[in-house]
DNA sequence: CACTTTCATGGTAGTTACTATCGGTTGGAG
DNA sequence: CTCCAACCGATAGTAACTACCATGAAAGTG
């Protein structure tokens, strides 16, 4: 083990920040090109020149050029969140509580970041490839968060309830957040009151 | 209007019927090298030339690569099965009975239907870009759905409570068949009896 | 400070999914 | 039998990736 491995995080190193900001230059320019041409208005090519770096690069960094919109820390930052929840909260307290915080979060952005992030959104849902990507990784997320919620009820991982339970969570944001299709300029923390709406008929059985 | 258009369905003329075959052999030869060489390992060229067209027919057939494998009518079935449900039902009682249904009409298949939706599932599952696809074509077909219930409810389209429902059992749904993507051989009517009991916990309110 | 090792980068060549278009052929209607 | 529309094959082109290698800069080593 290296003395640099010790520090990490705190000394990032001048190769660590370049990398950070190479991601950042290439995000932001695909995102401003995305905005002025639309998605397949831009080639992968032209991002990286305007980012100045080669397509090689490009996709060192971003995999596919659908990733370069769908990155984003918000799967980690939810289940870090809903584990420090306190342990006395049902597992549906927890989850609205854990929605608010995210939401939250988003509140303290600097604006640049604010914009970045509506275009962001607005192409998750606007263009189909990208959003059939985002729903995946959002099960696969929730699959996670299935292990979380089992270890707060005190059940093995792949209990059917907590499945159950995941999944009905799962679905009701899906189904929620489905009006940003048709107009993705809309933010998504619009929605939060309607999600939370949602999970309180969750509770009472769905009753129609 | 002509004379064909009125008696379409029952003589489907030569055209329709060279076209149904096209199509068929397409897909059935596609399934066979996805299964000898993987998705990835069968290009749309080599599949073209074992179903005997050129590649220009293929994507004429199938728009990408992938619908030959996502396309069936497994939606207008489920709908049209739902819409011819009872009345009396409540809504879940309604998507169980419909679920029964898909479920036994796939026992009334040929040997090589059933085992060419085998491979078509197991490669739904197995393949990333078409699980994602899949579950965003999925998600699509439970908004239609969501008229339905709405109209068995006597609700508008557009309710939250209606919405909260129809999400909940598409979450559901998902997660319950999520172990197919670890072993997509299974089939997916074995997952018909924990989709069931989800569903009935659905209503008791999720209780954890 | 010299040196070696590690690693990000750029460039090149190639594959493949997909699009646009156009001339030739074939099924169908009168 | 004839004309029309639909279907098909072929060709050329685009763009997202992949594999590979050589170069130069950062980072650990003495």
């Amino acid at each position: 083990m290296t003395s640099s491995e010790a520090i990490e995080g705190r000394a990032p190193g001048l190769r660590e920040r370049k990398k950070a900001k190479t991601r950042a230059a290439i995000q932001q320019e695909a995102m401003r090109l995305f905005r002025e041409r639309g998605y397949d208005g831009a080639t992968v090519e032209e991002i990286a020149e305007a980012a100045d770096v080669s397509p090689s690069t490009f996709f060192r960094y971003f995999p596919t050029k659908e990733d370069v919109i769908l990155r984003d820390d918000y799967d980690e930052l939810l289940l870090e969140v809903f584990l420090q929840l306190p342990p006395d909260l049902t597992p549906l307290q927890a989850c609205r509580e854990a929605l608010r915080s995210i939401g939250s979060i988003t509140g303290g952005l600097s604006p640049e970041e604010r914009e970045l992030e509506k275009v962001r959104m607005a192409l998750t849902f606007s263009v189909p490839e990208v959003r059939a990507r985002w729903i995946n990784e959002l099960v696969r997320s929730f699959q996670v968060l299935a292990g979380a919620v089992a270890a707060r009820a005190g059940r093995p991982a792949d209990d059917t309830q907590v499945r159950a339970f995941v999944g009905a969570v799962l679905g009701v944001m899906l189904v929620a957040m489905e009006p940003l299709v048709e107009d993705p300029t809309r933010e998504w923390t619009e929605f939060l009151p309607d999600i939370d709406e949602a999970l309180s008929y969750l509770e009472q059985g769905l009753p129609l």
